[in-house]
DNA sequence: GCGAAAATCTTGACACCGTCAAGATTGTGG
DNA sequence: CCACAATCTTGACGGTGTCAAGATTTTCGC
């Protein structure tokens, strides 16, 4: 697949290369130059990959989706015959997605990604990814586990319960005297539990 | 309140133009020298109020708390023997606040202000806000209209919940096979809905 | 009310940034 | 093997955040 120029694959050195300074500098930290010289090339040399930075933070965003999406997939496919139990795994799995890449999630999710649509395999991806969280939903509601509203809405209350407490969390604004008591893992449980038909 | 000095309240000027700035060309367009420039003044005047970017951002993120916090209490108190039409009118208040002030809102909540708890009237007023959404959850508890989990993890569940569709649906992430049907406020309205007891 | 001290603002500089143009180098296909 | 395209370097440009030095204005103790 990728051929062996000058560099080798730079394309991806690159991508990594984001990932990288994103996880020790955070979003602010991250500069095409710096980004360059991490990969070993010329302040200039990721234009012949990437027609500008917003390019570029589009790939790291689309690589963390392609992550999330599998650690999604394996969370839900351990347990094909529990929905429930797929649903509780899944969330369980965004979750820790987000305090794992702490970052890259915020890349993802936190508007310095300017013109999303323009760029297609980041809306593929993002896309694919809701269909995932349709099918659970879905299956859940067959199996009487939520309430049987139209499923995409219903994808849309779920996925923006978890995220919701997700983001406010990361964002210091839920308060100390609820994150004293639980971890975000527990109060996104607790709190989804409040959608599951008792 | 203000002295009036060479310019008069250069301060609150800043912020505003830094409002304004927001509102015409994103968070990417803000820069201080062009809120310098547009409260005319020299690109290095801010320095006398602000000791850095993040700190007028701070300034900028806490008066939009400030309006929020106006305008989730008026639409609170218009209803103040209803716990449920609160509750509901609440939320409308703040997805309108969300659309309304589209990257005040963003600058508020997608971490662009890097350190929130060193800036402490940033952290009074966001927990103060938070403290009106647990009073209006335990009034509906005490209703009957929520469920009777611990009101301060309850608040984070329905706050969790709006604020993630909001976020969701500003960064293109709702499927457009819901956005088509139905408007973000009737989609998140649906979504509070499921937590409220039938 | 006056003069020192503090607050406010300007000017100029620095390093860093995203981006572009020109050219050098390297791989590829006819 | 050679023309061409892809890749990378060098150098430049305007814009950015920040700081230092100095000018100007207000405040305050006497």
């Amino acid at each position: 697949m990728p051929k062996k120029y000058h560099h080798g694959d730079l394309k991806n050195a690159l991508i990594q290369a984001g990932v990288e300074i994103l996880a020790k500098e955070g979003v602010g930290g991250l500069s095409l130059r710096k980004v360059a010289q991490r990969a070993g090339v010329s302040h200039s040399a990721p234009y012949a990959h990437f027609p500008d930075k917003q390019s570029l933070i589009a790939a790291i965003s689309t690589e963390g989706f392609n992550q999330l999406y599998a650690e999604l997939e394996a969370a839900i496919s351990s347990h094909s015959k529990n929905p429930k139990k797929q649903l509780i795994e899944g969330v369980q799995a965004y979750v820790h997605f987000a305090m794992e890449n702490l970052d890259t999630f915020k890349i993802m999710f936190s508007g310095v990604l300017e013109k999303e649509k323009d760029y297609s395999s980041f809306v593929d991806i993002s896309s694919k990814t809701f269909k995932l969280v349709v099918e659970v939903v879905q299956a859940c509601q067959n199996a009487g586990v939520l309430p049987a509203a139209p499923a995409d809405l219903m994808a849309v209350s779920v996925w923006g319960q978890v995220h919701g407490i997700v983001s406010l969390a990361l964002e210091g604004q839920v308060s100390h005297t609820v994150l004293d008591k639980h971890s975000i893992q527990d109060i996104v449980l607790v709190s989804i539990e409040q959608l599951i038909n008792s």
